[in-house]
DNA sequence: GTGCAAGTTGAAGTTAACTTTAAGTCAAGT
DNA sequence: ACTTGACTTAAAGTTAACTTCAACTTGCAC
């Protein structure tokens, strides 16, 4: 590695998107790495950039730094993803796309059943009661997040 | 109202699978209301059930409380939403789960335009700089969340 | 009239993913 | 050397939507 292409913080925020403190918080949560000099300033190696645009790609498919962090540590040799690895896992990522855009048009669904029948005097709402839309596909079949999971029963 | 009708607090969190403290908590935010006993304790009309049934579904729908707090404020003469103001409601929810739905198939066409292709690798990533994939209906014209609209530059 | 589940309050805690702040240090051009 | 923009840290702040806590009060069945 040449010296001469080391990148110091603001270079790599300003090619990433990511701001600074951002940069500084992922190498506290072991996201990235850098070296520093001997004034004790980072300095990033360029593959730094490639690894932030798989943490960007994987923020924009909605995975928390949680499971990104999983993703990047189940890498097999390496630590920046190869066209391979990438290869594997944006299937995954396809998989899970598939999963919420398929909640989405339940839901959607559901909420067009809804529309001019006065759905919310009924005591099974189908948009109050999101499980029944997942329930299409068999129980736990369907992503659905938690939270459109939990049921009300209205009038009587 | 018959005054054996007013339900407390615990009965309600049970009708309406809210937990008690929610119930307070939207009563402090002015999304419901209540009566008070002699002894200070909250008693709810029934009427409650049904706008804590829109909440729940607009919730679901992906409004947060703010944008629920605008939508009752909205209700012309009332306060719980009537049949009529369901169907108006109903329709501008179905918007918006149309746009959200459209940017995460956006977003799984671009992730399929990139599986087997070494995309990490390409300076313009649509994955990683999805507004490029937002840009295919023009700009502004494609619900994506804020998060979806940073750039990233890979590789020189 | 007693016991206790259920209710009350305000304040602080929770989670995620950062950002902001304060107080100070480094790097580099002139 | 000097200046100044960029960098450093730890700690606290941010936002949403609640939950938890501590300390206390009510309602009601027996």
């Amino acid at each position: 590695m040449d010296p001469e292409d080391l990148l110091t913080v603001g270079e790599v925020a300003e090619r990433s998107g990511f701001a600074p403190s951002a940069l500084r918080y992922y190498e506290k949560e072991r996201l990235v790495r850098s070296r520093r000099t001997g004034g004790n300033q980072r300095r990033y190696e360029r593959g730094v950039l490639r690894r932030l645009a798989f943490i960007r790609a994987a923020r924009n498919i909605g995975l928390g730094l949680e499971e990104i962090r999983a993703e990047l540590s189940k890498l097999p040799n390496g630590r920046t993803p190869t066209v391979a690895d990438w290869n594997k896992i944006s299937h995954g990522w396809r998989r899970r796309l598939d999963g919420q855009i398929e909640a989405l048009v339940a839901l959607r669904d559901g909420l067009d059943s809804c529309i001019g029948c006065g759905c919310l005097t009924l005591a099974r709402c189908r948009i109050s009661n999101p499980q029944d839309v997942a329930a299409v596909d068999g129980p736990g079949a369907v992503y659905l997040p938690e939270e459109l999971r939990e049921p009300l029963e209205v009038d009587r």
